[in-house]
DNA sequence: GTCTATAAACAGATAGAC
DNA sequence: GTCTATCTGTTTATAGAC
């Protein structure tokens, strides 16, 4: 991988930025490449330089978000304590990245059901699988420690991991939608700390209030 | 609306099948008018003859959806009891109604993340719109209700509708990747049933074990 | 590393015959 | 209601100069 020396960014990483922000709000088949040339003020050819096809740069877009989330989330897992203590923490990260990049959600969920299309072996995807993987095996294991330790219910981790992908990754893909559910942008700082209260809420007491 | 005099499904329903069968896995852009007609068996020139435009088709296809969903929430939310009974049977029939027809969650889900190229004055945009509002307002009730009566904690119900459709929907639209998670096919009627059960316990419990 | 020019295929949509 | 033929613009990708 070349880097430019110094802080200037470079032209592939401006590409990236561009696609992702493209790619989010129209879908890998919804944007042309020469309108990301557009975009970042290069040729259409000069694309094809950085990146052999459309989908490699797909695919570095998608795990160039992936890479971020699980570096930080590894962090701040592994500064330790209680299971419930560390899916708190989790869903307060993973919260914080999506809104501070209103495009990764989209990106990340449109990725999920575009992956027919994407099939090809590409260096990239196979990296952003990884990263995935990591990601979940984490928390993963978070629910495991928490069961053992009687903290955290004996649910089916599976279908666990599926309602926090659910409960976080698609309220900040859901645009428009979503703003008009709520009343407000889902991307305003105060609805973003309403959304992490709510989300804790709910993991610890569900909605239906116990009669035990 | 012209409705063939018998038992043989209209031309017009051939082509609403197969556009969400084509639409659920390409998405809007990614399918071609011809793709579809190829499918049905006509000429690309019959299915602009049935839809002024590939935008009407789509928005078509969704209206169609959300219709059906509408129709068989209202008709089972009709039926009483508690705040609660009717929560767990939204959350039981709108899981049946997503598991059916494995195209419905993609086609909804992805129609959300393409409202900016679908922004056209449609007809069919409008009736899906009102159908999505009729759906939300009506679970918006019951947790209301349930609110009053006490049975359902006191959370913000715009973020728990978000949640609400997140845990559902997405998970139905997940497709390789939700396999990948539970280790089955997500449509598989055993994998269906665990999901009815894991969603309502969240609902009931929440994750985190209570400490009072 | 960026450009112009171009290839070859395909898109959505229309005209008009039957 | 379905067809063939066609228009016009756009797509990904390549060749080759600078």
């Amino acid at each position: 991988m070349v880097r430019t020396s110094a802080a200037e960014v470079s032209a592939r990483d401006r590409i990236l930025e561009a696609a992702e922000e493209l790619f989010a709000r129209r879908g890998y088949a919804g944007v042309g490449i020469s309108e990301i040339a557009e975009t970042v003020g290069l040729s259409k050819s000069s694309l094809f330089h950085h990146f052999r096809t459309k989908a490699q740069l797909h695919a570095a877009t998608v795990e160039r978000i992936l890479s971020e989330i699980d570096l930080q989330l590894t962090r701040s897992l592994a500064q330790g304590g209680s299971a419930t203590e560390r899916l708190d923490r989790w869903v307060d990260l993973l919260i914080d990245l999506l809104a501070r990049t209103p495009a990764h959600a989209r990106v990340l969920l449109r990725a999920l059901f575009e992956d027919e299309e994407l099939a090809g072996d590409i260096d990239e995807r196979r990296e952003a699988d990884d990263a995935t993987r990591r990601i979940l095996q984490q928390v993963s294991n978070v629910l495991r420690d928490g069961m053992a330790q009687g903290e955290i219910r004996a649910a089916n981790i599976p279908h666990t991991l599926q309602s926090l992908i659910g409960i976080v990754v698609y309220h900040f893909a859901s645009g428009d939608f979503g703003d008009e559910i709520v009343g407000a942008s889902i991307f305003d700082p105060r609805e973003v700390e309403r959304r992490k209260r709510e989300v804790k809420a709910f993991l610890h007491h569900g909605l239906v209030v116990s009669k035990s």
